[in-house]
DNA sequence: TATTGTTATACTCTATAACTATA
DNA sequence: TATAGTTATAGAGTATAACAATA
């Protein structure tokens, strides 16, 4: 990248090493509350967008479809989830949500949207400002990464 | 948080949602390369602050000491990490990269900082400097907290 | 007795390959 | 034959508990 802003100050190695740092905490943070972050993005998505097929559930994830079976399997152990047979095609299962799922989803986002608050608290009003738009954009980027 | 910034527009919520795409991407991006998430960061480490007790990886990396001793242990088959016997205290053992292991943290991550400063070509000014802002600044206050 | 590291065991998450049931 | 999902198997990464060796 050639602009003033990435050679001043910001190189691209150690924006990813404070990304990898980021990332390594987040981690942490986020098994601690009971719920992997398999589970936690799962779970999240079919709040946010209603049942869906367990095949389609694993390619929105990015993970093979054993591998959401088995999600799929330990969430429903767990009560999160439940699997409804689908009437029409009967090798179709569809994976919703149940109400405790649901539930735990909100908790833990609101959980942690208040730790992050508190987290930002301590930045300067324009490493605030920054973070509340480049976390979007970035956000904005990879999901349209994700689709090409 | 009670500022305009968070009223407006960014809620701490939509952050966390933008914050676990991003850890979800990161991850996946991470782990194609044959370097585990896990590897990579310790690997890092070592290139940064040179050979360390087995003990004081683990802990700098937040990990138990028996999933450090199996993650080295890995790390030694694949020949990225050597194990040296201590000669003053004999329980301990010093953890220190190899050349090879050495030589892969610098390529990857001079392949993800490409990544990325491709990926930001696709952001708008404004974007770019907030993004070279906030990364640090949130690296900042993990690190801080870590510290705790 | 305390500390360092390993081994034993168990769980989550992931993948590929082989399989079953339905279309 | 193709698609949806499961089962089998293997490996990484994590934890706690029990252990060995050294201090």
């Amino acid at each position: 990248m050639h602009n003033e802003v990435m050679e001043s100050g910001g190189s691209g190695e150690e924006l990813v090493v404070a990304f990898e740092q980021l990332v390594r905490y987040v981690r942490q943070v986020n098994t601690a509350g009971g719920l992997s972050t398999a589970a936690s993005s799962a779970l999240g998505r079919l709040g946010r967008e209603g049942p869906q097929r367990l095949t389609e559930l694993a390619r929105a994830e990015g993970v093979s479809q054993p591998a959401m079976t088995q999600l799929v399997t330990r969430m429903e152990r767990d009560g999160l989830v439940r699997r409804v047979a689908s009437t029409d095609d009967r090798r179709c299962v569809l994976v919703e949500s149940t109400d405790s799922g649901a539930d735990l989803v909100r908790r833990r986002r609101s959980e942690r949207a208040e730790a992050l608050e508190r987290l930002m608290e301590r930045l300067d009003p324009k490493e605030r400002t920054a973070v509340v738009i480049a976390l979007p954009a970035l956000a904005r980027l990879v999901q349209a990464e994700a689709s090409d």
